[in-house]
DNA sequence: TTGAAAGCGTTACCAT
DNA sequence: ATGGTAACGCTTTCAA
């Protein structure tokens, strides 16, 4: 059943039924009650494909994940973002979009989903440090936001992110405090902003104790188990092996942990570790394992806030570009212990 | 740019440019040429939203994601078979309309995105033993596939499957052939269709050797590692505990191989592990980690085929129910020995 | 408060 | 081989 249809049932005009559905206050409260009872029971709703076109609105969002040639790997943060971020959407009738764009095809899908109209707006995933999608639709005029952020661009733009910086230089100087020295950091590919801004935190906590940091001791590479479980042999296999290690996320994080097993170490006597995990949901360890986790965020709360943000610079116009900053929660568990060294002094003192 | 300034720019008819573009075969080559480049020139492409109501088709695929109340976690597989299906359909011009619905409102949902033909077809993820959506799409004639089956739904409908029943039923059979006897099973939820399937699977394999599943060494849960974790220490702890495990995800893996170590007990030696691995294309190990790996299937080329068969049905219409099982490749690994009880005879012969 | 009619930007039918 | 025009199903402007 569509418009015509369901005005002629019921001895209106299109032009009523449209306004009586769509809110209008000039409806008077006897036609409009009669109007949507009619629609529930014949189950009327307007096709999208003609309320799109005659509004000028997608009334969809796009969701863009980029996907490297060499690196196929999707974020498992992604599904519980996208949950939040979808549901907010569904609330005000938008429909989520798609799309894994892989990075040399980029430029082209960005223009062609703008020319085509098939978005009102899209939401950037995986930023890099200097992410040329920021400028790219920026020139497009699509209105984005960016969950994460691009260091390095300077221009303005919206985006939604977590203090990886900050959760980082507190995870750092709790070692620090602990009496740590020799801090490992497991950290994510080098070029992405997430991992950039985790490193700089980490150096601010050494730098701060006038430490810097050891190049031996820094790793960046893609998070898989086995870039934990062999960077972690390694550094067990340095003349002076790190006391404490910093885990950027639960996955290598488990390769750790098994490395450690291996070695026949003990978390948190022989070594301490510190995990950071957005990721953390998605396992669902319900507060028993890794209890040695140091930060978590509500990755589902992150997609939601950006819905929010996407849909109001859509529906509100531009304006000043809107920037959330979200703060990781300290969370510290049994495996962050004291330095060996340290211990063996409380002990004998 | 629109096609009426395309055309007008070009001293052309619209209906002659719109021919021109759609590969339509009754305009001249050298129109043809002359359009396809100013097309290109003025970055020209035809308006979605009008496309769409005139050709009366959404050119888009839903995917849904169902998501109850209690179970909140979104299935890790996801994000791979969604690569290579959104792939698929940029091919044929189709962009992915992603929903995750939760069970309550689930009919509504569907109904409201046939009815607004948001969509031309869509895809079914997380199929139930009886899943009450293949009724309701069928009764909705919205063409659809299942990702996986639903074993009680007697009427024909699309779907692609791995042959989970298969893939447990040899899995097992390895382990018997192994001289092992009490087999534990790690499952996920019970009514899930491919849960089902691998517990069918494993039960036939003890059926063939005249034995039966003991109660006490089967369960059914959501797969995390905290079930992994807690189920192993529970069989652990049984007045005879079982020689192997079957596990039914890399995810209660990483718990059932915490456990083993907090034991102290060696894979292999002490206890061999199964793991079915569906999942751990995610992880990317590389080959590396869990040795102890037992089927593997190409998640990405999934979502591929299950894409294929929906635009089939799109476009050639409905047709007889296609159904694809892929096989699942066996891979043993050094995890999977003979029973203790097996070996300790070997080595005294 | 209601309705008629003009758009939205394509595609597709019918002429030429 | 090309063009005029209706149609897709809504929203929105202008009239009444």
């Amino acid at each position: 059943m569509n418009l015509k249809e369901l005005s002629d049932h019921l001895g209106l005009s299109p032009t009523t039924v449209s306004r009586a559905l769509n809110g209008y206050p000039e409806v008077s409260e006897r036609t409009r009650k009669r109007v949507e009872e009619a629609a529930k029971q014949h189950n009327y709703s307007p096709n999208a494909r003609a309320k799109r076109l005659a509004t000028g609105r997608a009334m969809s969002i796009g969701h863009l994940l980029p996907m490297s040639k060499e690196h196929e790997m999707v974020n498992p943060v992604f599904a519980d973002f996208i949950t939040g971020a979808g549901k907010r959407y569904a609330e005000e009738g938008y429909d989520l979009l798609l799309s894994v764009v892989r990075d040399e095809d980029e430029e082209e899908t960005y223009r062609d989903l703008a020319t085509r109209g098939a978005v009102d707006g899209v939401v950037i995933h995986g930023p890099k440090v200097n992410d040329p999608r920021i400028a790219l639709l920026t020139e497009l005029g699509l209105p984005f936001v960016v969950h994460g952020r691009s260091s390095e661009v300077n221009a303005g733009y919206n985006w939604v992110d977590v203090n990886n910086r900050r959760a980082f230089e507190r995870a750092t100087a709790l070692l620090l405090d602990l009496g740590h020295r020799r801090i490992a950091l497991l950290n994510g590919l080098a070029d992405m902003d997430f991992a950039a801004r985790r490193f700089a935190g980490f150096r601010e906590a050494l730098a701060a104790r006038d430490l810097a940091p050891e190049a031996d001791l820094i790793s960046h590479a893609e998070m898989t188990e086995t870039y934990g479980y062999q960077r972690m042999q390694e550094l067990l296999a340095l003349p002076a092996p790190p006391t404490a290690v910093i885990v950027s996320s639960i996955i290598p994080a488990l390769g750790v942990r098994r490395a450690l097993v291996d070695a026949g170490l003990k978390l948190a006597e022989d070594i301490s570790v510190v995990i950071h995990d957005d990721d953390l949901s998605y396992f669902r360890n319900d507060g028993d394992v890794p209890t040695y986790t140091a930060t978590r965020s509500s990755v589902r709360e992150a997609g939601r806030i950006t819905a929010e943000m996407l849909l109001s610079a859509i529906t509100r116009g531009a304006g000043a570009p809107q920037n959330i900053l979200l703060e990781a929660e300290l969370m510290v568990g049994q495996s962050t212990g004291p330095a060996p060294a340290v211990r063996r002094l409380l002990n004998e003192g």
